[in-house]
DNA sequence: TAGATTGTTAATCGATTAACAATC
DNA sequence: TAGATTGTTAATCGATTAACAATC
């Protein structure tokens, strides 16, 4: 009884590795259909991703069977397929919270728009910065957030407060009722298990990118 | 001989997922000498991380020594220690290239220059906006990428073009001497190998929240 | 039919966790 | 000394790659 925890009615959950690649695999699919191209294969759609094509047959296996023995995958189909595996088959309505210097970058950021997400809400606990208007949308006082996230059925919210007051504002969106959480402030959240929580540190990835090139440099160095 | 490869005089490089976590390790290290933490042992490093002790020991032991075995890790000397590991114990020039929305932000952003990262040159395409000030940087053509990055010492870019040109405008870089980019634009770029590469593809972060939040929605519905 | 390509099982590889002798 | 905690080796776990029978 121990182990057949949740082989059940719930999906195997993919390994999170996973859900990356198929967002990518999404990216590229929707190129080729651009394209025109109505059929591919495994290895058509890996190839340009760096991936191998048992590795794309491995993912999509995840979640159920797409393809076509010998002849290869639809495109559109597959495209529809992904897109309701991810949840991203429908409109996600966003909050916004932090009118900083970010926070006014993502909301001229046409990227979510471009894949169903939405921004609904603009949010800062700042009374000054509440009232006025950024890119169109009206800054919202933060504690309004329990009116709005039920209101505007808000269930993800952008997160760039600053790092010291990062914890107590995802609490206060947990508290009202919001189900996932993309986190740029530089600092690790704790959060109910059932909160989704997706961190996006900007200074993380530099660093890691110093690092790879730091490394080739002296590779190059002691290298013959 | 087969094996033997680069066990020579180059360090062994890590695995990728260790320097994530180095960068954790730092931040986290910074938070405590600020609390005026004189030494710390591997569990308390890693549990405010969610990382266990054994994990944060061998990460460590990727790059050296560095704690006294009963005793623990001297804080600002593990600090000093990680931060000449992943390269950010100097400045690091940079150019920022794309001055939309989000470059806008970019530049805005203050988490760069707290850990020594300095945008150095700003640069675009568009000859409407070359002679424009951003929080004070003066917008420079693209076409002097080659002298500016020269110039200016310029090893690392902040990609933040439109996914069409991402391409092109990445080789113009690699071509004028850069090392490594920070790829913002949707779209996989292909480089070569020596060209340190790290995407940071807000939609596909954002779909993987999404993801999440699904899943704990019917895991929810279909348990007990 | 012959050639192509899937879904899936088995083999390999790498990363995480546990355990413990060495050491302060 | 006794208690704490390291660095490291062995055991476990998960993810990637290779191989191939099944199928169009």
């Amino acid at each position: 009884m121990n182990k057949a925890k949740s082989d059940s009615l719930a999906a195997k959950l993919a390994p999170k590795a996973v859900i990356g690649r198929v967002c990518l695999y999404l990216r590229q699919l929707e190129q080729y259909h651009r394209q025109g191209e109505k059929r591919i294969s495994s290895e058509e759609l890996g190839t340009p991703l760096s991936i191998k094509d048992a590795q794309v047959r491995k993912d999509l296996a995840c979640f159920g069977q797409f393809g076509h023995p010998g002849v290869g995958y639809q495109v559109d189909d597959l495209i529809q397929a992904l897109r309701h595996v991810i949840g991203i088959d429908h409109d996600w309505p966003l909050a916004l919270v932090g009118v900083g210097n970010l926070g006014r970058a993502l909301l001229g950021y046409r990227g979510f728009r471009a894949r169903g997400f939405k921004i609904v809400a603009v949010l800062d606990a700042d009374p000054a910065k509440v009232g006025l208007r950024v890119q169109k949308h009206l800054v919202e006082p933060m504690d309004s957030v329990f009116e709005i996230v039920a209101e505007r059925k808000i269930a993800l919210a952008l997160l760039c407060v600053p790092a010291d007051v990062a914890q107590p504002t995802a609490e206060k969106l947990v508290a009202a009722g919001i189900s996932g959480i993309l986190n740029f402030a530089p600092t690790p959240l704790h959060l109910p298990p059932e909160i989704g929580l997706v961190d996006v540190d900007l200074g993380v990835q530099l660093e890691n990118l110093a690092y790879k090139v730091q490394q080739a440099r002296s590779n190059q160095t002691t290298a013959t």
